[in-house]
DNA sequence: ATTGACCTTAACCCCAAGGTTAGAGTCAAT
DNA sequence: ATTGACTCTAACCTTGGGGTTAAGGTCAAT
């Protein structure tokens, strides 16, 4: 049975040994064999598990979240829970999209009111930013 | 001339006496003038430039950026360098919501090809975070 | 003259997700 | 046997936007 060391692990995984060590002290990979002399010893299904770890993150999950997902399935869970889970981070993501969209929104309509030619102290721009709160009917 | 003390100036902003001196640390507000006993002496003019802050933060503004808002007004730079800038937040903002709607899209996806009852070792949005890098076509 | 509310600085802490550095040990190949 | 590439732990640094605590000085009203 083939097993890597943290360097060639991260290779594999494209992260870097650093984050590995990282991964494992906040539990989500599992603390394995050491060779005699101290060195980390991984068999070749953690680097499912990182790839699993980088995707769950690039859709959003943090770290903690997805040590709970790992735990969900190593707990043998019902899969209702990481459908809950999924739905929560949805709509997480979803509340984010708009709190954006409403600053893009402000934003593009003010750089539309700024012809970039008048003075500086008449740029509509700035005029929104210094009065949103106390507009002026 | 009224002066505020910085408790008064926050209370006034709804920001916090630490906020306002951690702008005046990095540059936001001015260093302005003490009293015999040390005392910072706001003139009512700061009222508005804090809420410029405040609203430029809700825009999406950093606070690095917000200085340099505030710079180019008191340069009396052009008005096109704020045109400009806002031009690119936007971008930066598009860029954000781009990158989470992607990230809503497939997890809304694979949500819905879980029906939450089959065993968790079938969930197929388990199944989509291991093999989103090596699909299996 | 004393209380309570205010102000001052300095220096520390928080979050996430790692990166960096230091000092020491190990492995494989020449 | 020595080089170069690898690994180990521990402890600190990073970014942003502040919050907290300590130890002290000040102000106004009673």
């Amino acid at each position: 049975m083939a097993t890597f060391t943290i360097g060639q692990l991260a290779k594999k995984t494209k992260s870097t040994i650093v984050t590995l060590r990282y991964y494992e002290k906040r539990g989500l990979l599992p603390k394995i064999e050491r060779s005699v002399s101290g060195y980390r010893l991984y068999p070749e299904s953690l680097i499912e598990r990182v790839s699993f770890i980088k995707n769950a993150k690039s859709v959003g999950f943090n770290l903690e979240e997805i040590k709970t997902l790992l735990t969900l399935q190593a707990k043998k869970a019902p899969s209702m829970a990481v459908k809950k889970q999924t739905q929560q981070k949805i709509q997480q993501i979803h509340e984010k999209i708009r709190t954006l969209t409403t600053m893009e929104e402000a934003l593009i309509q003010w750089e539309g009111l700024c012809d970039g030619k008048v003075p500086i102290d008449e740029c509509p721009i700035l005029e929104h930013l210094y009065c949103l709160s106390e507009k002026t009917p």
